[in-house]
RNA sequence: GGGCCCAUAGCUCAGGUGGUCAGAGCACCUCGUUUACACCGAGGGGGUCGGGGGUUCGAGCCCCUCUGGGCCCA
């Protein structure tokens, strides 16, 4: 671009996003330069990373256009802002995509098939019955994970550049890739040499259809049917014919029940303490104990302790130091094992009818039996109550016993707690209560950060473990590879040392099968994207980040762990600033989400009523606001998209008024006066940005635009054409001085109008100019009438010339219909004002004469002469 | 059970440190083809700021309490 480009007789929204695109892409507008983050200073970004297998919904367009309005904010203030995008494209979700995507899932034990060709392709939206998936070898199955992202990422990226991101799209990464892997790798391995990672054998929170382990911040609670069962337990010795009654919603637990426990306060109970007694059904004597944790009026208040119903069993089973008698296996189903701890001839017959039941038929059968032997007393009571799930899954989640590795997280260690909870002080939150979530969390961790999981698509734990010559695995001394050898993976490459030929053999290795939880790859997305122990010199220019933006309901899991690994690997915050954007409910304030099916694709809005009108629905919004949203009459989109055309039509009748001479400058006392309210609205949208608050910014200039249009052009529009060189020149400085502002405060919302319309008169791009400024305006204004210039003689004609209007309407005439006199009354300041501008406030309203009234509290007009309107 | 947020015109939302703060847009009514814009313009009607207490000369704005909605954590 050379010259500006000529104005367009009809300008419109359409094709403007591809048209900027291009453009902006092709010029480089928002690279991320190194030289000038050096001199200017930088502004850094910590995007979060979508998750490339789901489907962006308006919800994600909202919170991202937050990022990129303050993004470029701040690069019009000065700084060199380093933003970059990144895709989630490691974990779970991707693998579940492909499985019903490709109509697969993975199998381990299969070998890998060069050739594959996946059955289906495309099953977009159903979910193919795991029956009916076609099981491929890992490698085969990454294989499609890799491909089916790719396209996905692309869509992706459309998408938000249509948006309008001004992200720096050459510093793309991806959470999956070599260089994302061995960063978290290296990460990890350093957490292990500092002892803050290590494996237990100890009770797991276990998906059972995923077969995974999952973390504390990956749970939720959800109402489920159930019923208390009556069970009749017989104490032993004295009070062999004397029962306790417990009720249990897990009677199937029963055989691996190993004491009874009340509230060492529950006098019902004290009695029982260090007695023991007998289970119905299976005939083991278990202990009866106090504890704190048994609830008093929940049930009978004394509860069976069984390995493991939930998570209290677990407290209760460490804290009371209770065998494991663990039934249920990793697929949900009761384990084939042997219980030892069974002596009783017909409890052991019942428990082998047990065996690789589901839980769900397991308590069928229990219950049948205990209904046999006439210890349930009476029908289960149904009660509704809350279930720990996986936030992805959906079935309830089970604990079985496994080795797992850990990060430790100040769970169990105060020390540690105290410096998270201080490092949360530290950081400026955006909206600022928002804090209390992340307090709330920290101070509510029971255990260590789970980190291994037991799926195909992710980083591999990189450690081996040695194979002992009588060929047990020594888990307690992992072989972990050197930082240069990253990434690595376990599974198929042999540590240093040692031959593949080795693997699973005496004295020689096995590798780690699991992989990293995602969260703990994404919680390092300042590493991943700033080139850590990389790229110094990057790293150094952007971390630690100024700021990191994302929904609220991730603050327990991507904002703690990032805070989280950066305090163990840096002692320091990764960030200065977090924005936590709301979410988008629909016109009943639910909750936008899949499952609820009330999920709105962005897409065909943006194509709509174009992007911009998207981005100033988004941007009106405060952050940590939750928006309503109703697609089928999206109000705040119309209006972005009338303010967006009403930019380019008030921008080509200014620009068509013609130019000033080169010396001009506003002396006309409406003209300075529009130019200081123009000022004070600089001064707001200033201060509401450095405060975060883009809506008050985006608020003050729309409303100062729209009186400007309304009022101020239409107030000198008349001296603009007329041949008054002095009034003219005046009129046409304030204009375009008015415009070029209002276009650069609109910038970081109304990203391809105000471009479109600065390339009118600009070969530059609108978002590479400054911000605009209190004395940059004053330089448009006569020198010596910018002491005390205020906005007084705008308000003043702006105010009168509504009472001229309404004297219009009441008398149900046109607005152009001439006045041949009229008398304009108001308190004496504001007359005094406003008969500054009488030329221009009688040019506006037509009218040949005005009298003027120093009277009354407000303007007011009497004795209105109409002149017969010609034509 | 604990914590946080929200409840202001029919709708969606603004209302720094308590004193023209009762606002904007949409919707509604009336009028209007004026040197950009009918994807427009002008004017107008409309709310005892969820209920109840309290502090204060004065409270959407501060305190207490109740009700309803949402979220987070147990």
């Amino acid at each position: 671009m050379t010259e500006p480009a000529a104005i367009p007789d009809k300008p419109a929204l359409e094709g403007l996003e591809a048209k900027w695109n291009a453009r902006w892409e092709e010029q480089g507008t928002f690279h991320f330069n190194r030289e000038a983050a050096r001199a200017k200073g930088v502004y850094s970004v910590d995007t979060p990373p979508p998750t490339a297998s789901g489907s962006l919904h308006i919800g994600h367009v909202f919170s991202y256009t937050h990022t990129d309005v303050i993004a470029r904010y701040q690069r019009a203030a000065g700084h060199e802002v380093f933003y970059p995008m990144g895709w989630d494209d490691n974990g779970l979700p991707t693998e579940r995509r492909v499985q019903n995507y490709f109509g697969v899932r993975c199998d381990p034990t299969l070998p890998y098939d060069p050739g594959f060709e996946p059955p289906l392709h495309g099953a977009e939206g159903r979910s193919v019955r795991a029956a009916d998936q076609r099981p491929i070898s890992r490698r085969n199955f990454i294989e499609l994970c890799e491909r089916l992202t790719v396209e996905d990422e692309q869509q992706f990226e459309h998408l938000w550049r249509m948006v309008g991101l001004s992200v720096d799209w050459s510093q793309t990464y991806r959470t999956i890739s070599d260089e994302s892997i061995a960063a978290s790798q290296r990460a990890f391995l350093r957490n292990l040499a500092r002892g803050e990672a290590y494996q237990a054998d100890a009770p797991t929170l276990w998906d059972v259809t995923f077969r995974t382990a999952v973390a504390q911040a990956e749970l939720e609670d959800r109402e489920r049917d159930g019923a208390y069962h009556a069970l009749a337990f017989h104490r032993t010795g004295d009070h062999e014919d004397e029962d306790v009654v417990i009720e249990t919603t897990r009677p199937e637990l029963l055989p691996a029940c190993v004491a009874l426990v009340a509230h060492p306060d529950d006098e019902r109970y004290q009695p029982l303490f260090g007695t023991t007694v007998r289970t119905p059904l299976f005939d083991v004597e278990v202990p009866v104990l106090p504890h704190r944790l048994a609830q008093p009026d929940k049930g009978s208040g004394i509860a069976m302790i069984c390995t493991f119903g939930d998570v209290t069993d677990v407290v209760w089973w460490r804290e009371l130091h209770l065998p494991n008698r663990t039934i249920i296996g990793q697929d949900g189903r009761i384990l084939d094992l042997d219980p030892t701890w069974i002596t009783d001839p017909h409890g052991r017959e019942v428990f082998g009818e047990l065996v690789g039941k589901t839980v769900f038929s397991a308590q069928k059968a229990v219950v049948e039996a205990l209904r046999a032997s006439g210890e349930l007393l009476g029908d289960p009571k149904p009660i509704h109550h809350p279930v720990k799930f996986f936030e992805k899954g959906d079935r309830p989640l089970e604990i079985v016993s496994t080795r797992q590795w850990y990060i430790r997280n100040g769970a169990n260690d105060p020390e540690l707690r105290a410096t998270l909870k201080r490092r949360g002080d530290e950081l400026q939150w955006h909206p600022a209560f928002m804090h209390v979530r992340y307090d709330n969390w920290v101070d509510g961790l029971n255990s260590d950060w789970l980190v291994s999981r037991q799926r195909y698509f992710g980083v591999p734990i990189p450690v081996w473990y040695p194979v002992l010559a009588d060929g047990t695995v020594d888990h307690d001394h992992p072989i972990a590879p050197a930082e240069a050898d990253l990434p690595v993976d376990p599974s198929s490459q042999a540590p240093k040392g040692f031959a593949e030929a080795q693997r699973g053999e005496p004295g020689g290795f096995v590798g780690e099968v699991d992989v990293l939880d995602t969260w703990a790859t994404s919680s390092l997305t300042p590493q991943l994207a700033g080139g850590w122990e990389r790229d110094p010199e990057l790293w150094d220019l952007v971390a630690p980040y100024d700021l990191r933006p994302q929904a609220q309901d991730i603050i327990r899991t991507w904002l703690f762990s990032t805070v989280l690994r950066s305090e163990l690997e840096d002692h320091r915050l990764p960030w200065a600033h977090t924005t936590i954007s709301g979410f988008i409910v629909d016109p009943d304030r639910k909750k936008m989400s899949k499952s609820k099916g009330n999920v709105v694709t962005p897409l065909g809005l943006l194509e709509q009523y174009s992007a911009d009108a998207v981005r100033y629905w988004a941007s009106a919004y405060k952050l940590g606001t939750d928006a309503a949203f109703d697609p089928h009459n999206p109000k705040q989109i119309k209006v972005g998209r009338r303010l967006a055309i009403k930019i380019l039509n008030a921008a080509k009748f200014v620009l068509g008024f013609g130019e000033p001479a080169a010396d001009a400058r506003s002396t006309l006392p409406i003209d300075v006066s529009l130019l200081a309210a123009l000022s004070d609205v600089v001064t707001q949208a200033t201060k509401a940005f450095d405060a975060y608050d883009h809506a008050r910014a985006l608020e003050v200039t729309e409303s100062f635009f729209w009186t400007f249009c309304d009022d101020y052009i239409e107030i000198v529009k008349e001296r603009a054409y007329s041949d008054d060189a002095a009034g003219r020149d005046s009129a046409l400085v304030t204009l375009r001085t008015a415009l070029d502002v209002l276009l650069r405060l609109f910038a970081p919302f109304i990203v391809y109008a105000t471009e479109e319309v600065y390339s009118w008169t600009h070969t530059e791009s609108v978002h590479r100019q400054p911000w605009p400024t209190v004395s940059e305006i004053a330089e448009a204004i006569a020198p010596d009438r910018r002491e005390g210039a205020d906005d007084g003689v705008f308000q003043a004609v702006s105010d009168a010339l509504i009472t001229f209007r309404r004297a219009k309407t009441e008398a149900k005439v046109k607005m152009r219909t001439p006045i041949v006199t009229a008398t304009l009354h108001g308190p004496a300041d504001r007359v005094r004002l406003a008969a500054q501008a009488l030329d221009d406030l009688r040019s506006v309203t037509k009218a040949q004469h005005v009298e003027l009234a120093e009277d009354g509290t407000e303007f007011t007009i009497s004795d209105v002469a109409f002149a017969p309107l010609e034509g």
